[in-house]
DNA sequence: TGAAATAATAAGGTTTGCCTTATAATTATC
DNA sequence: GATAATTATAAGGCAAACCTTATTATTTCA
């Protein structure tokens, strides 16, 4: 219950409650109820009208979450050879149930993966945390080339539309145009293009063309 | 919350829901609840006064869940060296989080155990089981050499006491006493003697050592 | 600034899986 | 066969995490 919030809230900070009971696929209402609850133990602060913010606290504990999660994307994906667009579900489902001697376990297990396949930054133990610094999609320029770093998506549909497009992280491409009026990108990858709308490309995290 | 019931069942047949509710930690009037309950949705047959069976949909799900369980038991144990004791209760939250299809390519990966580390059968993926047919230790004849086949157990506090004490599958043991009015057991394992209660060996599946 | 949009809160409801207490039915045992 | 022990069932409660429907604050923006 708590880590979905928190796992959202990571991102950066002071998210409003409606993003958070989007994200939750729960109603407004209930997120509310939720964050009052989390709240009174002392794990988020919400600022009315502002938005909610982790305490320490409650950092360190969705750290945990997300390493956790992270670490079973990497043994799905590797060992297991689950398909890409569902290893998020998988692993959180799994996350859930996850021991602390587990976690550590399976960091050893992996050999300390730094980054889950989905480009995503893996914490440490320790709850440190270096998050990623890349430029979503949408804000690239049109004729730049770059390196896709991370998709910031956990939605299956999602992961599948784009892992059915090879937008993955690794993959270089090159934004052909973009469309008017919030219309969406024309991209060039793998040698073909493809046309992809502005939502999906803000969970497409680039950094620059090395070869740039 | 169905499976910890179909665990239970699984041994052989006709449960008393007394049993159940002792084995699931819950009261007997929530056991029969959960029966009610189960027996609505087919999947098992309560005759009052009797006990509990299970449907052959029951069944399968069981055997599912068991499969789940004791290959989570398998993948904890053999590559991230989590304690024996703690197996079950480690691989017990795993199942309930685990979808078919990362059982089957946790089979895959593991190369298709048989046994869990508890020494366990592993019910194959259609369900079917072939169960121990060894002897457990408290029925065992004073004087006898036998070797410990499956530890029966799920408790982890019983787990580590046996654990201790190297009661573990494939160990060879000795019953040298037999104290009278339902008394503890002495054995000698490994060249040690020790003295376990009844209810203990109870947990204990043996076969007849291959030597004698 | 005032209306529309967004956010918060209040009130009351549902489901699930447990609980306690009490009573009734059945089975076991002397 | 009567009493004791076990099982079953009935009735009512609780907590968690949702929900809907209102109502009230606050912001935003034309």
């Amino acid at each position: 219950m708590y880590l979905k919030a928190m796992a959202e809230l990571s991102n950066h900070e002071a998210v409003a409650t409606a993003r958070l009971a989007e994200h939750l696929n729960v109603t407004p209402v209930s997120a509310n109820e939720m964050v009052r609850r989390l709240s009174d133990q002392g794990l988020m602060i919400h600022t009315p009208y502002k938005g909610v913010t982790l305490t320490e606290k409650g950092r360190t504990i969705a750290s945990n979450v997300i390493r956790r999660q992270r670490l079973w994307e990497c043994f799905l994906y590797d060992y297991l050879k689950i398909e890409w667009a569902r290893l998020y579900e998988m692993a959180c489902s799994l996350e859930h149930a996850t021991a602390p001697e587990v976690t550590e376990a399976l960091a050893v297990f992996l050999g300390h993966p730094t980054v889950c396949p989905r480009g995503n930054p893996i914490p440490e133990a320790d709850g440190s945390f270096t998050p990623l610094n890349g430029t979503t999609l949408n804000a690239i320029t049109v004729g730049e080339t770059v390196t896709v770093q991370a998709i910031n998506a956990t939605a299956t549909d999602v992961l599948q539309y784009l892992y059915e497009r090879r937008v993955l992280p690794g993959c270089t491409l090159t934004v052909i145009e973009a469309a008017p009026l919030q219309g969406p990108l024309t991209l060039k990858i793998n040698e073909k293009e493809i046309v992809l709308g502005l939502s999906l490309a803000k969970f497409v995290i680039t950094k620059p063309n090395p070869t740039e």
